[in-house]
DNA sequence: CACAACATGTTTGCAATGCAAACCTATTTG
DNA sequence: CAAATAGGTTTGCATTGCAAACATGTTGTG
């Protein structure tokens, strides 16, 4: 119950899943087989070179595979979470419910003694 | 279909609030009435001047106070989250509550069939 | 055909950040 | 007195997130 007991959760947050941009592209990941870099750049909001760079890291992380090829005569690039991605991600929520119960639900505040 | 719907949630995060080391900070901050900064060096594990710069920063966000003083003939710093600062912190946490949602459920991935 | 505009990403350049080493001022201890 | 300790702040640096510029091909237009 004690915060300081449980207070160190929050810095073990896994920083490559931790970053915004990240977390978005793999819960988009995370809920579909397959998915186009435009898909991801379109409903993230990211800029592209943005969304390639964190797509970078991602890969290099371990956490998503990058598939290339053509579509016509256009390159596709695609994008799939893999087993440690899903993990990550996992963890990630996890470690979240523990730092959602170190914050103060609202309504605390009036926990005066 | 709700997971594109509420995905910009995940891109809202007040990134004052979203680093763990400051949300570390804020979290204790809420449950006690002032806090040394010695306490919060040493239950956080940061170093003196990371605490430092992360304190500074979340003084010039409004989101904590910090009163200097003496305790005997030695400097004593205490912080005080403010108002705004539990305001965004109760954001932060809405705003969490809403991308926990978004993240797959430990489970869905055997949702076949 | 020439060449402009578009499509799809990647690389580059830069400002902001997190981090701890080094530093500063004052006090206490040997 | 010198050295160690206490309590923080400033500095220097490596890493990052971000978009502008670039690279490479394709389609449209006169």
């Amino acid at each position: 119950m004690n915060a300081p007991s449980r207070i160190g959760e929050v810095m073990a947050l896994d920083r490559l899943v931790h970053e915004p941009a990240r977390l978005l592209i793999l819960a988009v990941l995370a809920n579909a087989k397959e998915v186009e870099f435009r898909f991801l750049e379109q409903v993230s909001g990211l800029s592209k070179g943005n969304l390639s760079s964190h797509m970078s890291k991602l890969e290099a992380g371990g956490l998503v595979e990058v598939k290339k090829s053509f579509r016509g005569k256009r390159p596709l690039t695609e994008l799939r979470i893999t087993a440690a991605g899903r993990k990550a991600l996992a963890d990630y929520r996890q470690s979240l419910a523990m730092v959602m119960r170190e914050l103060p639900t609202p309504g605390v505040v009036a926990k005066r003694k």
